[in-house]
DNA sequence: TTTTAATGTGATATGGATTACAATAATTTT
DNA sequence: AAAATTATTGTAATCCATATCACATTAAAA
């Protein structure tokens, strides 16, 4: 029931808790405790199955080799799969994962921080809300270890991980213009964030490039809590009211999954009557007919560089910020081919 | 940067450690602590924004407040929506959720249950995997509070939430059967869980209740570590090579959503030339052309109840176990109709 | 030979909250 | 007025691992 302690093993081998806590830490060499007494207490601990107690050693190093992870909502396919990598790689390390999801709701996330604050996570990996920096610096200047993941914070200096939006978007909009689509809406979130401010430049941009006016009432904007009825509704009425429009690109996965829903139930047929493009690629995606094209974000190598990042900084803090843009990747499907 | 302490707020407030634990527990009354000194210490501990250290209160009293969530795979829709759930009603009670994934991996999961055991989580929500029994029973017996989901197993009391598997696959089954489909396969997971025996038994017994003879060589069995590509490959063998079958019943999401994109490949028409039926519901599956009938998993039921199920072993534990089964919603869509 | 340095290990304080027990002051009882 | 209660609060031990400093012993250097 009880588990074994340092003193445990200190009273079998007959030396000091304090000498056992070396060799058990690899500092038998560096505290120069003899390779006898070390064999002994090497051989006692295993025997024991000794495992340190992570509250007792947490409250005495202020390391809980524990990491936070906040991420928009565990509940949708990009976060889940997120989770898992980050779930993996922090193993690797010996590292643990607490998470909690924000609903793009800040004073959620501000309770999700102050939790993991006082729960004295090691670090940090976030997708962070509006507003939320102030809060991450607060942290950051406490010496806590952050990158941020999907987007971040332009005027704030921080670590992060995110994908090229602007190019993605750019591409994914570029591609339906070349395939002869003229009329190109788009549909997006109200965040004013990085990443949604880059995906509407590059879809703004590439409509100039192809020489198609930027116009206003082509682009609908949806606030993340809207819920999935409310969602299809307004799409609906989007598609419907928007005259000649022949193509859309989603911005976000779960605006595209309910894209998807809203243009079938007007009946309309994508590729025919309507191309579609949608940012980060689903099972959905894929197996739909028609199968509907996308810019697929490299989830496992976001993990591993979140990971590997935390990793380096808790270890061997530096003043240099890693700040990472991974390449997206347009996948193109029959859903954006025109006269398709 | 330190955080506030116990001892900040007796030193402000003038008293003991002691009498500002007791206040800050709640148990001025019962340890006949003054009004005055009561209110001195709760004001000037807002006022520091105290915040009690996890880790030291851990130490002494054993509890962490945190409780372990072993999924078979976070990253499926499934699991992950569950996970969601379970972060939410464990913070109602201030709990927090360490998660991970067995891959349904029995030494994974062993793996993961003594890393949550080290670090001493109150209790656990389990999806076990096979053989996972004895490492489950010696946690119950040192007395950690622990709640499987999804299967559980028959020879050992337990306290576990599912739902009806068996009534589910039966209905399934026998709704393919009332469509006058006539040589109904199913592909399930090699797994002789209960989970999965029961589908399969509810799907033996549909079709006897049918009047339909249970033919061995319609029951396809795939591994859960075989990767997507090797399923579609298999599955697509096994519709080939099943003569006759007119319809299939996937008993997993996950095999549903390959099941799917195999009979895609195969360029069969879902409805017409093959019936389709999926346990557990998915975006896809309501979106799908034909849109994909499924036995829907009441997720948010589930996971209230295994997080209320939890708190109450931890606060009150009993002696009485608490076997909770759910009733499964069959939702019919074109997928399963005959000839439609 | 004496001093200095190296070697190997232990005693103790610490981190922060909880709790068994002790202690003091205030009140009531005899 | 002395004794017995009761009301309030404090002291110190505890949970366990770790870091600092101290100490004893032996070997090397002066």
């Amino acid at each position: 029931m009880k588990g074994i302690s340092i003193k445990d093993i200190a009273k079998q081998a007959g030396v000091s808790p304090t000498t056992v806590s070396f060799v058990l830490n690899g500092k038998a060499k560096e505290k120069r405790i003899s390779d006898q007494v070390s064999k002994k207490i090497q051989k006692i601990a295993g025997k024991l199955k000794y495992k340190p107690n992570q509250l007792a050693r947490g409250l005495r190093t202020g390391k809980t080799k524990t990491i936070g992870l906040i991420v928009e909502d565990i509940a949708n396919s990009f976060f889940a799969t997120l989770a898992k990598v980050v779930e993996d790689e922090a193993d690797k390390f010996g590292y643990k994962v607490l998470y909690g999801s924000t609903e793009d709701n800040t004073e959620k996330a501000k309770g999700l921080l102050e939790v993991l604050k006082y729960r004295q996570v090691d670090g940090y990996i976030i997708t962070p809300t509006k507003n939320l920096d102030k809060e991450i610096e607060q942290l950051q200047s406490a010496g806590k270890p952050i990158v941020l993941v999907d987007r971040y914070f332009p005027q704030m200096p921080s670590h992060y991980v995110v994908v090229d939006n602007y190019k993605g978007a750019y591409d994914a909009t570029a591609h339906l213009a070349a395939q002869g689509f003229q009329k190109i809406g788009i549909v997006t979130t109200t965040s004013d964030q990085v990443q949604m401010k880059d995906r509407l430049d590059g879809y703004a941009d590439a409509l100039k490039d192809a020489g198609i006016t930027y116009n206003k009432t082509l682009v609908k904007k949806l606030p993340f809590d809207l819920d999935k009825d409310g969602s299809n509704e307004e799409i609906k009425k989007f598609l419907k009211t928007s005259k000649g429009l022949d193509a859309v690109f989603f911005a976000t996965n779960y605006l595209g999954i309910r894209g998807i829903e809203s243009i079938r139930n007007l009946e309309w047929q994508i590729g025919k009557q309507i191309g579609v493009v949608c940012f980060d690629d689903h099972d959905i995606f894929r197996l739909y007919t028609p199968a509907i094209t996308c810019v697929a974000q490299p989830i496992q190598e976001i993990g591993q560089q979140l990971v590997n990042i935390l990793m380096k900084e808790l270890n061997h803090p530096s003043a240099a910020l890693q700040q990472v843009v991974l390449p997206l990747n347009l996948i193109l499907r029959p859903s954006s081919q025109h006269n398709g």
